[in-house]
DNA sequence: TTTATTTACGCAATCGTTCCCGAAATATTC
DNA sequence: GAATATTTCGGGAACGATTGCGTAAATAAA
């Protein structure tokens, strides 16, 4: 099946032209005159040309369009993060390339390979879980793939990243428990590799020793594919419940983490916040809604997706290679609902 | 900046060979001998040639993707049917752009010129709730463009359609509201307009009839928007509720509608089911931690964007114009929880 | 040994645009 | 009126990969 476009060349002709001076006209160039230009462009409406963006991505060698990775798209938080990308690109006049990891770093991987084999002009990514190895991240970076790194991070690559500021929420939320009047504050986190879990448990610590709690080892426990798989969360909840010292508040560290967690709960008829309190990072728009409504940290997911994009277009757009890069921190929300 | 890339073209005189030879030698024709290709292989791995896709979509005349255009990525219906279209379209190497129509049909007018020049092999699309006029959609049809519906179809333009059992769905819950023993069950329906809303009505009036309950013009509410809008869910729920014979049971047509509606009768301290019961049509994992939990008719969301995407790709690849095409309905699923 | 056939490769055009040159045609200057 | 400058346009070479066609050399058949 093919659907035949008018191309410069067929106006050309039918205007007895040629090709570089109706695209020119079509560029509005200085050197064409005014009834030439007129005449191309109406001719162009009339017929309704539409320049192939092929055609040109391949001569200006670059494709407009970039590449995003995420770990999931059904996940309310990347989905308002893609959002956020979406709005800054088409405003830009860029398509925007959507893959997922599903927190394999296997499967990150070959999206790499294959977004970078379609010719994107760059890359916004959030890396998985599993990712230890970012030796083919770096080379791309090296080879001059602009890169922004989104929510989870790679320290060792210099580039733009836009964050939420992670630390901070993680302090106002464990904070908050604290004020509340928990004393055996649980951190239920994920993959311990992950930035966002450094920067997190850095904010539950600090809050904890600011109100001369003891940081107990046992007192956390990771889900290391983020909640994806509701087992981990499961599995990870016994651990902590089966302690000496039980938990009586838990702080979950991602969103699947924290449904998954209140999933637990009910299946076990744990009353929140009664037995166990339970706030985390979520960005669902039913937590409102939820059995107890949930106290949550919220992060402004779709500014960093805004944030990222418009990173990104500054660093493919620049003439030339960057060398100063920004880490943007955004501020999170401390919702307080009926969960702690 | 820029990110040079081996070509053909560098390979071919690093190894004193014509690009000729080296694009069929990586293409493995059988007119370069075992000997040269070995060579031309094992350098291209060496310094890592990646084929130009930009340049073999201009060569080819096909661009190897396909656009999609949906409400909004962050509906998690949507979102999982994205998934599922992204899988499928991977699996044959195309790439997927996705555009948000927002409901807005000036939106998704500019969203589909705005595909269509970048060159998309094919499109998949569930229109938005305002399109009304769909002569655009029915030139580039017309003109050759492979079209596939998912969800919000059209039926004045013949293509493959993907949709979900909406009539069963809602002859289901309107069944099973009845069973339980609501006599005055109100539908609160998404814009009347789509495919999806008559469908929906159709099973609804078709359980009531069943049941000999008359059906009623005042128990019928519509958001225009889908739900989009919390508001527009307020005010179809207020009109509803100044009824001289007031609903005992609500059916919402779609996610948002659902959730908004929960939303407003926690709002307004309605006791679910006791007051009024709520079933509705949603896709979110969440629906069983709600509160109440959430009787729902589920949609085979992840399935459908497989189905479309291998339909559409079957359109794109086929040599001969199509003239069959194929309707696929997939069946719903009621899940029974506490609200109903 | 001569002719026919195969094998293995290069040349050049092509996809649709853009842009560097050069060259008429017109305008300006002395 | 000759020389120079300006305006306006066409020719043609890219961008990177693919492919029809042509043709040496190598092999097979006569």
């Amino acid at each position: 099946m093919k659907f035949e476009a008018v191309t410069i060349k067929h106006i050309a002709q039918e205007l007895g032209l040629s090709t570089s001076t109706v695209s020119r006209a079509l560029r509005d160039s200085h050197e064409i005159s005014q009834g030439t230009k007129k005449m191309v462009l109406d001719h162009a409406k009339k017929v309704g040309f539409k320049p192939n963006r092929i055609a040109q991505s391949l001569k200006e060698r670059k494709s407009l369009s970039i590449g995003v990775i995420v770990c999931e798209i059904a996940n309310s938080f990347f989905s308002q993060v893609i959002n956020g990308i979406d709005s800054v690109a088409y405003e830009h006049g860029y398509n925007v390339i959507i893959a997922q990891s599903m927190e394999s770093a296997e499967r990150e991987l070959m999206n790499l390979e294959y977004l970078t084999s379609s010719s994107i002009d760059g890359l916004i990514i959030s890396v998985s879980t599993e990712t230890k190895n970012f030796s083919y991240l770096k080379k791309l970076h090296e080879r001059g793939l602009p890169i922004v790194f989104v929510d989870r991070v790679i320290d060792e690559i210099e580039t733009h990243k836009v964050i939420a500021d992670n630390y901070k929420g993680a302090y106002k939320a464990t904070k908050h428990l604290i004020e509340r009047g928990y004393k055996r504050i649980a951190i239920l986190s994920n993959n311990s590799g992950l930035s966002i879990s450094q920067e997190r448990l850095e904010g539950y610590k600090a809050a904890l020793k600011e109100a001369n709690i003891p940081f107990r080892e046992n007192m956390i426990a990771y889900c290391d594919h983020g909640g994806m798989l509701y087992s981990e969360v499961e599995t990870a909840m016994k651990m902590l419940l089966k302690q000496r010292v039980k938990p009586d508040a838990i702080f979950a560290g991602s969103d699947k983490i924290t449904t998954g967690c209140l999933r637990f709960m009910k299946h076990k008829n744990i009353r929140i916040p009664q037995d166990l309190a339970l706030i985390g990072f979520s960005n669902t728009d039913l937590t409102e809604l939820l059995n107890p409504p949930l106290s949550v940290i919220k992060q402004p997911a779709f500014e960093m997706g805004q944030a990222s994009a418009s990173l990104l277009l500054s660093l493919i757009e620049s003439k030339r290679p960057q060398t100063k890069f920004e880490t943007r921190s955004q501020s999170t929300e401390l919702l307080i609902r009926k969960s702690t």
